[in-house]
DNA sequence: TATGAATGAGAGTTCATTCAT
DNA sequence: GATGAATGAACTCTCATTCAT
């Protein structure tokens, strides 16, 4: 009668779980999520392939799971920010201003969870898309900032915000339900009432 | 100097082109550019495997062009508003109503570029991953909205741009190059104020 | 000398080695020999992975034990009627009765150890097959009967009985062993007659 | 313009085919559809692995093709014996005759088809289970030959027989629609007049 | 002696790419 | 030039067996 199994042995397996997400995570960042295989995840981290299935019944939920802790890990962080004290501006500053900066030092693997890499190629020309995109509005910005339509102002820096706020919109969840037709329409106007309102408040960081 | 160049030539390879790019761009609408088989989209182009190669090197190129194409079309859009002679306000509300338009009634396959489809749990985790994010800063603008920081509004349509605004500029070309710290702060700080902005600034659509 | 073979040890051990097979069986009826994992077995049976094979050397054992006891059991309820004061027919009737309905009723695993479930579209094509055959014979019979050559009977289900007795002497230990061509002539012609006297003998079991 | 389709092309074909289906069943002649493994097959057919899928969409539609061909003919060889002009209880003997001889001379694979070979210590199990319900029967028309209830006969071909008989109806479609317990029943004592008829008339086979 | 986590060979299947026709 | 059959590396997942505890 041995095997016990408090000890050593939980720590063990405690240990192989967060190995393979780790070691998951890398391949994630580096690769997008089809730049995992079970048997390089296995090799790095020193495990058998069949080891891994015993922590994670299929790859499917190896990601899954990945995302998940990933997620929850940043989503706590902003919520202990919107828990504290502050007035409501603060607080929302402070959310960007963690999630942005943590994603930037890598100390966060958000970039991974929102921005999936693929094969490069096609990486590149989706880059180059919202690149063309953000110029437009760039263009227009730099139009009204001329015309005194909009506050002088990082042009470019709107420009995007501006295009990932009315993606964000399309991809969301929000515009997942069936929804007619008059509230799509709704929803559009809204967006675009939004994105005005950035060409036209936003001040020039030099000033802030 | 054998001269095959006919015209006619030239159409059908031109059309055999077009023909591809069309099938694969269905293919990627219906599941992912994982769901994209060259066997798959000669036969639904009706053209030999081994002819495919002759339009593609690779399948990568076959689909870094697809994205190429579409998205000039997309863009070419919204450089013929850029193009007009409205205000600069109105160019850039058209172009946000005629982007995200299309890319709600299907016209464009911008969602599937922008959104790519995946494994499905994988896709379900960061789908609640965003909308953990969403629902932080609805929390917060609602809070801001009782102690009249802010002005009433659509908390969810809000803060769904907030979140998409700032992880695009996250991935954004803008983000990329390799930046200083001090950089790096500087555009951490515009996204932040261009945040705050949108709650400060937004209406209820009801209003409007 | 350590005196460990206690009659509780003892007890404890043929029980675990009568749920083992127990399982096993319970495995076989429902997907064939197929559908037995060790580690299943282990979890059904309450025992540990390990410690299957301190009953049974291999997977292979297990099985082969399995089918033998369960023969055994099936063996020596026909011994038991064999040893019976009733006369050879009355014999062979209950014989064949109580195998048949104890298989019928599932109160036997017979069934799995005569008829191995398989891949379903195999065994689909299998039966397709024997019932081909049976057709063939069926045909026969109802020729023979309107000829006046057989007595009326239930051509199917002698039918039956003579597929499965020609096909049962070619599996059977009697035809394995090497023997000459002699011999297997012999061996044919003698089943020949049988299945001859099965279609003129049988009578329509409302007769009966 | 190349790729002709019908000269030499759809002669390779139709060869790899064959090839397939002839390597397939010489794998389950040795060791039963077990035994069957894809990477085996095309090695032995001298064929890709993934070639392999051109023909087959799956291993089991490969082994339900295979089962399927050769039973195919078995078949219409006692089709063709059943269309002759024949008397019914000649035709019945051809067909005995020529299955049985086809079967033993290796001619037919009949054999693998209703004797799936297993791994070998269960084969062994259920051959002894077989061979000793066999001899009950053996033992149970020795003993009604002696009291001259049955007449003289080769004992162990009608034992082997009328297991045949009785299980062939077992496992039968027969037996397989959901029937109830008056039908099930009728059936067995239809079997059990059948499998007394048995021995009752069986000639010894020297005086045939 | 019992335990069950770990092992890893091996299975079925897919698919980008090549090349004889 | 076009064709599509052939290729085989690569992938995910299974499971009998072992062995440290």
């Amino acid at each position: 009668m041995a095997y016990k199994k408090t000890p050593k042995t939980e720590a063990k397996k405690a240990n192989n779980r967060r190995r393979l997400l780790s070691v998951t995570r890398q391949l994630v960042s580096e690769g997008g999520f089809v730049n995992v295989q079970i048997s390089t995840v296995a090799q790095l981290a020193e495990i058998a392939i069949g080891t891994v299935y015993r922590y994670f019944p299929s790859k499917g939920d190896l990601l899954a799971e990945l995302v998940r802790s990933l997620s929850e890990r940043e989503v706590s962080i902003l919520r202990e920010i919107a828990a504290t004290d502050a007035i409501a501006s603060e607080k929302l500053a402070d959310c960007v201003r963690v999630f942005a900066s943590r994603s930037m030092k890598g100390r966060s693997v958000a970039y991974s969870l929102i921005a999936e890499p693929m094969e490069e190629s096609v990486a590149i020309e989706r880059l180059v898309y919202r690149r063309a995109c953000c110029e437009v509005f760039e263009q227009i910005i730099h139009e009204g900032i001329v015309t005194h339509e909009f506050p002088d102002q990082k042009a470019d820096i709107s420009a995007a915000c501006i295009v990932g706020a009315f993606m964000e919109v399309l991809i969301s969840p929000l515009s997942l339900p069936n929804r007619n037709k008059f509230e799509d329409e709704a929803l559009i106007e809204g967006v675009v009432e939004i994105c005005i309102g950035i060409a036209k408040t936003s001040k020039s960081t030099n000033e802030a």
